[in-house]
DNA sequence: GATGAGAATGAAAACCATTCTCGTATTCGC
DNA sequence: GCGAATACGAGAATGGTTTTCATTCTCATC
């Protein structure tokens, strides 16, 4: 199971990640596949993303805060580390008498090869 | 419709908006809420945002390019307008060989209200 | 005022990702 | 080896969203 996310370099889907194992031959149920990410999703092993509406897409990521950059065309998915953005959103927030918990950020853009391409 | 975006301070769900439609009596059918949303959507009139998988909230917003804070208790949504992430993000993509073309961040915490309660 | 083409609508069915159920298989402690 | 507890897989159930299709509405034309 975790073999098959490091393998997957980008998201996958949980169907997608299902049928991989199931065309590799692992005779492994959808619902293991579904209760297995949601157990790693849960204690921070995998992120879970959310890009297109109705599917959630898991990958195996750091473990640290870290947000994505996303190639809109082949889907690749790059980790960026560094994050200066909780002091301003603090501040920010508490203009409006928030206090901050998380945030999320995501980038989408055309990575170098689908550029060219 | 719209009167009935204008009307959420919030964000809704399709359900919801459909929902507070019909016991207003007005005998609008799911699928045109649904037409219509995503019709708006792409438009750019209301912004699709799902924070919770399953499911997408709408919320009618300023046209400009800003991001949201989000009320994890009660749900209450602020804009945030002076986004001044581009050249940030943009140079951190390009370490990378992207190219940006969009980004969100949505930030969620605890507002006032919900604090004291 | 009647007519007809085309878009808009509503009700119900279809879809599909996800979750639940339940009978079976496996593991662990004894 | 034995029993309890857990994990598993297959299929059914769930629920939000989308599609279908027959009907209704719009509106320009006759």
């Amino acid at each position: 199971m975790l073999n098959a996310l490091t393998a997957e370099p980008n998201d996958a889907t949980a169907q997608e990640i299902h049928g991989r194992l199931v065309a590799r031959g692992d005779a492994v149920g959808l619902a293991t596949v579904y209760r297995t990410l949601a157990l790693l999703s849960r204690h921070g092993v995998v992120d879970a993303l959310m890009h297109h509406a109705g599917e959630v897409c898991y990958r195996l990521c750091s473990e640290g805060h870290h947000h994505h950059l996303v190639c809109g065309a082949c889907h690749r998915v790059v980790e960026l580390g560094d994050c200066d953005l909780d002091g301003w959103l603090s501040g920010l927030a508490a203009e409006h008498g928030f206090t901050v918990s998380a945030h999320t950020v995501e980038v989408t853009g055309t990575c170098a090869d689908c550029l060219a391409a």
